[in-house]
DNA sequence: CGCCTGACCACGT
DNA sequence: CACGTGGCCAGGC
């Protein structure tokens, strides 16, 4: 094991997306994207979207993470479509044609502190 | 190796 | 806001 530390392994990627994952607020939502940034992988949206779909633990607060535009990924009628809608409407977000209403107005929590960012 | 698929994203119309 | 287009990265076969 511990192969060269430059690159990080699948495992240590996967315990950071997990653990940003984690960090989003309850009520609050996040991109994909989003997430993978706040991980340190930029442009890597399609493996945390992989990674959730493998993902067994349901303390996990997957439902937050949603597309860029605010809508739910899953593919609509199934039945983690329908969790996540559920989870997230009893957050108090309003979902509304498979899609989070005002989930783009605040993209992190500094921005609801401090406001966007002027720079 | 090449080819296809996927819980994606940015951009233009 | 809905759609179409091209791009990106990881896996499965």
């Amino acid at each position: 094991m511990h192969a060269h530390g430059h690159a990080p392994d699948a495992d240590d990627i996967a315990a950071r997306i997990l653990a940003v994952v984690r960090a989003i607020p309850r009520g609050q939502v996040a991109g994909y994207g989003e997430v993978a940034r706040r991980a340190g992988l930029p442009g890597r949206a399609r493996l945390v979207a992989r990674l959730l779909s493998h993902n067994g633990d349901r303390a996990l607060p997957w439902h937050r993470v949603l597309r860029s535009d605010g809508r739910i990924a899953l593919p609509e009628g199934s039945t983690e479509y329908r969790e996540q809608c559920a989870r997230l409407r009893s957050e108090g977000l309003r979902v509304e044609g498979g899609r989070v209403r005002g989930a783009r107005a605040v993209a992190t929590v500094d921005a609801q502190v401090w406001g966007p960012a002027p720079d």
